[in-house]
Order: structure tokens, then sequence, then C-alpha cells
DNA sequence: AACGAACCCAACCGCCCAACG
DNA sequence: TCGTTGGGCGGTTGGGTTCGT
């Protein structure tokens, strides 16, 4: 049984809002408020549904709303909240002041969601697209066991022929992965992926993880994370788990930091040398884009600094390789204060 | 200049859920 | 307990605009 209707279809006016129509709404919320939106548009004057002057109200006619371009900061809160928070838009939105939920939705899908696949990172996971280098099964070990494809096109990636034992890769590419898998790693494991890792690091123009960088030869732009701090779960988990979950990851999160996945991008490019942003920042501090995000503190998005926003798409999509993907909770996040919004229970 | 493709975003649609009688 | 209602949400659409050829 379908819900009904919210209004009558029949004779309500729907399409693009006229001048006229938005100085009515207008006029009519300033005067009365708004409280019941079903018997607003009659008594505003207005033929149209009360859910579409709702909308028509919280999108755009709101006297808070900020138009005009996202500031890189404002980006930079979306990607980190939405790491966590996955598509709950109104509950990023109320992180972002004069922000609406729509405008971020369609901000994400049309800018920073393109942005992030062109740069190889899953929007949906916020993990690195190495399935773009027939590396996904790289992720998950277990999977990685099991895909001789992997092994294949890697070793084609690297030119390498024969390919690479695909244990022992794995060995090589997950010891920290392998720790996280398992609480309790064993010792023999990882001295053996070390040593195995070395082995690796020997072939020309491959470095693994525990390299501070990455540069994938095929590629001109390639972003590839450094696992920095060991994590206790992907972050898309995190949007999908239960209340129970959440709250006590808020929980925990609150109480004691606890390090969350936190990436470090670097930016490579076929003919730029590396930028090692895990030694130093002095290769950023030449750009007047990074120079503004040189620092690594967590708490660098809120905090009060001057941020030179990046005027192109190329500026911040470097500064996103080198800085905004830390999926680190800044200290002035307070996850119970937006998990609040989503769920009043606690 | 003309045309089609790609992009952008305001607005709509349909579902969900809490409140209420 | 159940049905109805209002509000809110995420996903999708479609028309206008920009871009590329």
């Amino acid at each position: 049984m379908g819900r009904a209707p919210c209004c009558e279809k029949s004779g309500l006016k729907k399409g693009p809002w006229t001048p006229e129509e938005d100085q009515k709404l207008v006029d009519y919320i300033q005067k009365h408020g708004y409280g019941n939106w079903r018997t607003l548009p009659k008594n505003a004057g207005l033929q149209r549904c009360g859910k579409s002057c709702r909308l028509r109200w919280t999108n755009y006619l709101r006297p808070d709303i900020k138009r005009g371009r996202f500031s890189f900061e404002e980006e930079e809160t979306i990607i980190q909240l939405h790491g966590i928070l996955g598509n709950k838009w109104s509950a990023i939105a109320a992180r972002l002041p004069g922000r609406t939920d729509n405008e971020i939705k369609n901000y994400w899908n049309t800018h920073i969601r393109k942005r992030l696949l062109r740069m190889g990172i899953d929007p949906v996971t916020h993990a690195p697209r190495l399935d773009l280098l027939d590396l996904s099964s790289f992720v998950n070990p277990c999977l990685f066991n099991n895909s001789s494809w992997a092994q294949v096109n890697l070793s084609r990636l690297l030119g390498i022929d024969p390919p690479i034992d695909p244990e022992q890769l794995r060995l090589a590419m997950f010891p920290l992965s392998s720790q996280h898998q398992n609480s309790n790693p064993a010792p023999q494991n990882f001295q053996e992926s070390q040593l195995i890792n070395q082995q690796i690091q020997e072939i020309p123009g491959f470095t693994t993880m525990a390299s501070p960088l990455v540069q994938f030869p095929n590629e001109a732009q390639v972003c590839q994370p450094n696992l920095v701090d060991e994590f206790p779960s992907n972050p898309t988990d995190l949007s999908s788990s239960s209340n129970s979950q959440m709250s006590d990851l808020a929980s925990s999160l609150k109480e004691d930091y606890v390090p969350f996945p936190r990436y470090e991008y670097n930016y490579c490019s076929s003919d730029q040398s590396l930028i090692d942003r895990s030694s130093t920042n002095s290769a950023f501090n030449s750009h007047d884009s990074y120079q503004s995000f040189a620092s690594s503190s967590p708490t660098a998005m809120n905090s009060n600094s001057t941020y030179i926003t990046a005027s192109t798409e190329d500026e911040r999509e470097i500064s996103y390789c080198s800085d905004v993907l830390k999926f680190e909770l800044p200290d002035l996040l307070d996850v119970n204060e937006f998990m609040y919004c989503q769920e009043p229970r606690w």
C-alpha cells in the first residue's frame, strides 16, 4: 500500500520556481515562520506542494544559505565525514554551516566523486582503487590467495617475468594487513614478509607500502597510500555498521584517541620527481597551494589557519593526494555530535 | 557557426520513520 | 495496536549550460 501523496497533485505547479513564487514564500515565512508545510502553500498563496515549498526554502531561500564554490576546507570536511558516515548527506551538512544536504550531495556526485575516481580512490570505500591496476585483491590478502589474476597482472605491470609468487607478494605487501586480520600475528610471518619485502624492493621501479613512496610506471598520476597507522576497520564499515557499533566507535573515539584509518597520499607523476611527504614538507612548501596544508596535524582541518583555496581542479587533486585523505578524526570533531544527528538515541 | 556530448544542479520522486489519534 | 500524517532523507531526473569537434 503506497503512501498517500503529500498533497493534491492536480492544479499544483511543478518545475522551476519563479522569483514571484520565491518572494511569496519568503514573505510568508518571514511573517509567520514555517511549521506546517502542508498548509503553508495555501496560506502563502502558492500553487505548490508543501514538500516543494519546504525543499525550496531549505535548499535555496533560507537566509543562512551559503552560495558559491565550496572552499577547500569544506571539501576536506565533506570527504572526511563521508568516509565515516557514507551518504548521510544531512549529517554531513550539519557539520557545514550554510550548506544543504542537497548541495553537498550534488557537489559530491559532480566534483569530488569524479576527482577521487580520477585519483584512483574508490569514492565509496575511500580506499585506493587498486582494481584499476588489477591489484584489487591485494587489499584483502584472503582474496589475494585466490587470485591468480592479480599475480599475473601485477607482474605484467612491473614487467616481471616470470610472475612473482603470489604468496610471497602477499606477505610482502601486507605485513600490517596480516596483523590487522589476526590480532596475534605469527612472528615468523612478519619476519618472512620483511625479507620478501626486501627482495621485492630490489625490483627496479617497485616499492611496497613499507616504502614512503610508491610509483606506478604506467600511471601518469597515481596517488598511493602509505599505511601510516594500523587501523581497526575500514571506514566504510563504520557507515554501514549497526548502531551499537557506531556507538562503540563514537565512545572510543571520544574517550581516548583511536588512530583512524590514515593514509598519506603522495602525489606521483610520470614527469615529476616524487614528493616525499613522509619525511619532509619542504617539497610541498614550495607551492602556495600546498603550503597552507603543510601541517600534518590532525587538527589542521578545523583550524583557523588561513587556507589558500586551490583554484584549479588539478591543484585540488594534488592537495588531496597529499593531505586531505587522511582518515583521521580531528580533535575538534565530536563524533557523538553528528551521530546524534542521525540517531538521536543517546 | 553548428552540432552533439558531457556536465551541472535545482527539483522531483518515493521511501522511511516518528508522532499522533 | 493500527492507520494516517507530516517531515526528512537519499536517489534520480531533466533542462540548461558548457565544452569539444
